[in-house]
DNA sequence: TCTTGACCTGGAGCGCGCTCCAGGTCCGAG
DNA sequence: CTCGGACCTGGAGCGCGCTCCAGGTCAAGA
């Protein structure tokens, strides 16, 4: 399986050398296997839950709701506690959409005003 | 007029007094009028500043974002760069809507997986 | 008048999410 | 074998957005 260097995973990901070790630390990735000497190898799939975990962020997810999340889906949890939970944190991301969308109706009516 | 004492401001925008001090310092609101002896009297127009700002942080601009939105609003500005500066904000929302859709999404797949 | 509590200011402290740094190790090219 | 660059670790530093604190002032009620 093809493997890839720290560099490139983060060129690929687009995350920073720092802030990958950062989520590993934290647990939010990996973690990541070593080779011999100690350096951390980044499979594909490693790749893409960078990807899911920095579209979370992106989304303003903390780390620690991210931390929690890992470990829902990882550790052993009934299904029903897991979709619990995956609903807790749309109902809270709705809210958030929600919010823009006031304030998005606010800058509307400025827009208009100057228009 | 009438006006508010510092805790019924607080208490009427759900704001908290040091952080009303700390938007009153960074600009994003007031200057509130002052009585003969040095206590800040809020406006009915205050509060509702107060609430534009609200609105706004929790819609995710920062500081930053909030001072030059106050300043734009308030200085010397053509309507043409207003329009322009707030058509930049909305469409700094908007991505911020298909980030959280994104997130959402994942969320929606994890859930249809797990129900 | 005295007390009490709301308010004032300037500045320190804090949690978050990185980001940077020092000092050392690994390893491929020459 | 040597050199240099990518990588390692642990820990310090930083910008943001508050939040808290000390030490003092103001003003309404007893």
């Amino acid at each position: 399986m093809t493997t890839l260097t720290p560099a490139a995973a983060a060129d690929r990901t687009g995350v920073s050398l720092d802030t990958l070790r950062y989520y590993e630390r934290e647990g939010l990735i990996g973690p990541i296997r070593r080779t011999a000497g100690g350096r951390r190898e980044y499979t594909e799939n490693d790749v893409f839950w960078i990807g899911l975990v920095t579209c979370f962020r992106e989304a303003g997810l903390g780390i620690g709701d991210l931390r929690e999340f890992v470990a829902i889906l990882r550790a052993e949890h009934s299904p029903q506690e897991r979709v619990a939970f995956l609903r807790e944190r749309r109902g809270a991301l709705e809210q958030r959409v929600a919010a823009l969308c006031r304030a998005m109706e606010i800058l509307d009516g400025k827009i208009s005003y100057y228009s």
